[in-house]
RNA sequence: GGAGAGGUGGCAGAGUGGUCGAAUGUACCUGACUCGAAAUCAGGCGUAGGUGCAAGCCUACCGUGGGUUCGAAUCCCACCCUCUCCGCCA
């Protein structure tokens, strides 16, 4: 959410940043709505220090035994209209608030200008994508012999549902536990386990409500009629949410976290986009990284971060390029974002595997985490969350990068100590 | 799931429906005393919002949301959470 008092300050300005990422904010229905706003809690306050006057001389009143009622009166005049205007400001502060909820954050002045991923910036590549000599098959055929099942996720669950098997479930585990030790034993993460279903104010918190609901997987308790909940399309969701309405000590931070977890996503948006394979599904397992930082903080904590995810690609000998999105290819909450991109041979292309992103003080502001800075002020933490890495895309880049012609995948290096040895899957 | 107890400021802990945003203690900050510290004394010390150039003034907040009332921390209703015991379970 963005300080509303940059909106009554520099309206103009909050309109132009936006409008670089390609939001059209209506700046006149706001400029309306906040100019009622004022009128009205002016009149409402006013009527409620009457009220407390008044009520305050009756006490007075009745203890010295006088006759109250030319007072009572004298209030009763008043009780109307206040609750009339207590009404009315209620109802504007929850539109203007629920106007605010929607703005999506404003971008860094490092983030390049741009449309959509077209405006997106390259700043350095690392590794080498291999050559074959033979014809590279994608993932979904590499890994079908050796246990990686659609039909039966599908069976299941319907289409974006997968099951794994065998060597290759084994894999996929390896894969979360290399990316989990290396973030908590190397890059100072604690490790973190949270809960997968969450209220739907912690959702507000990181920015998912209101907009996205649409993305987001929806469950009911059996047996209650209790309010709806929400399993987290991504740990970052629990994770930041750590820190929902709490002051933090300026020893504290950085805090910095990170978990294993499934992401549920309904990707509502998306059909037809990345139907075959693993790419894109409903549920897949993600190494999640969260710093909370003091703001000063927080843009050395996003190099850092995207550091701390190129490790698990470097380490695991995977190609890939880290991009920085440009203003109208990021997301809700993000002021910068960095992707890392992996290369991926069947497709002859790179493929996101990781985003890392500092969202400054928005969600923040949505969660009310704050610190106590130097000056012994409350102020608003900044928060940032990054990949590392998704494990179901980092699965389809080990298959399709370490395949070799007889149809076995080499294990990486850094996995065989995780596989009990293996060095060679189906060989 | 059953029975009971309870949620008030950083912490502890008062609070007959009426100058209560809230006693008191403690922690913390400032000053005095001291060579310095401790002890002692004096003062200060919540959050959010509105308004104003500012000093200030005003409003809201005692788990959450409703209600009763001229007036609610205090009364009523619902919900959430915590603790104890029992049951059931992984």
């Amino acid at each position: 959410m963005l300080d509303i008092n940059l909106l009554r300050n520099d309206l103009d300005g909050v309109v132009a940043r936006l409008a670089a990422r390609g939001f059209a904010f209506d700046a006149a229905t706001f400029a309306a709505l906040e100019a009622e706003r004022k009128t009205l809690q002016t009149a409402t306050q006013d009527l409620q220090a009457k009220r407390n006057s008044v009520s305050k001389q009756i006490g007075i009143a009745k203890s010295k035994g006088e006759d109250v009622a030319p007072i009572l009166a004298e209030v009763e005049n008043l009780k109307g209209e206040l609750a009339a205007n207590e009404s009315a400001l209620s109802t504007l502060q929850d539109k203007l608030n629920g106007l605010l909820l929607t703005l999506p954050n404003l971008p860094h002045e490092s983030v390049p200008a741009g449309d959509d991923e077209s405006g997106n910036v390259e700043v350095r590549r690392w590794g080498t994508p291999r050559s074959f000599d033979f014809e590279v098959r994608d993932h979904v055929d590499v890994g079908a012999p050796h246990g990686l099942d659609f039909e039966t996720g599908a069976r299941l669950s319907g289409s974006r549902f997968t099951l794994l098997r065998g060597q290759i479930a084994r894999l996929h585990r390896a894969l979360a536990q290399f990316m989990l030790n290396t973030q908590t034993e190397e890059h100072g993460y604690t490790e973190a386990y949270t809960p997968y279903i969450v209220n739907p104010e912690v959702l507000y918190g990181t920015g998912q409500l209101p907009k996205f609901a649409d993305d987001m997987f929806r469950v009911e308790r059996g047996g209650t009629d209790g309010q709806t909940q929400y399993l987290i399309s991504t740990s970052e969701i629990s994770l930041t949410n750590t820190v929902r309405d709490t002051i933090l000590k300026a020893d504290e931070l950085p805090v910095k976290l990170t978990a294993h977890s499934p992401c549920f996503r309904s990707e509502a948006g998306a059909a037809g986009r990345d139907t075959r394979g693993l790419i894109r599904q409903h549920q897949f397992d993600k190494v999640e990284m969260v710093q909370i930082t003091a703001p000063e903080q927080s843009y050395a904590a996003l190099e850092q971060m995207v550091s701390h995810a190129e490790a698990i690609l470097q380490k695991l000998e995977l190609p890939y390029r880290v991009v920085a999105l440009c203003t109208g290819d990021m997301g809700f909450s993000a002021a910068k974002t960095y992707d890392l991109e992996v290369w991926l041979p069947a497709q002859n292309t790179y493929r996101e595997i990781s985003s890392c992103s500092n969202c400054e003080s928005f969600q923040a502001r949505r969660m009310q985490a704050r610190f106590k800075n130097d000056a012994g002020k409350n102020e608003l933490v900044h928060t940032l969350n990054g990949s590392g890495l998704a494990v179901g895309r980092t699965l389809v880049a080990v298959l399709e990068n370490y395949q070799n012609a007889d149809g076995t995948v080499t294990v990486p290096a850094v996995l065989q100590p995780y596989m009990g040895g293996l060095t060679t899957i189906g060989g």
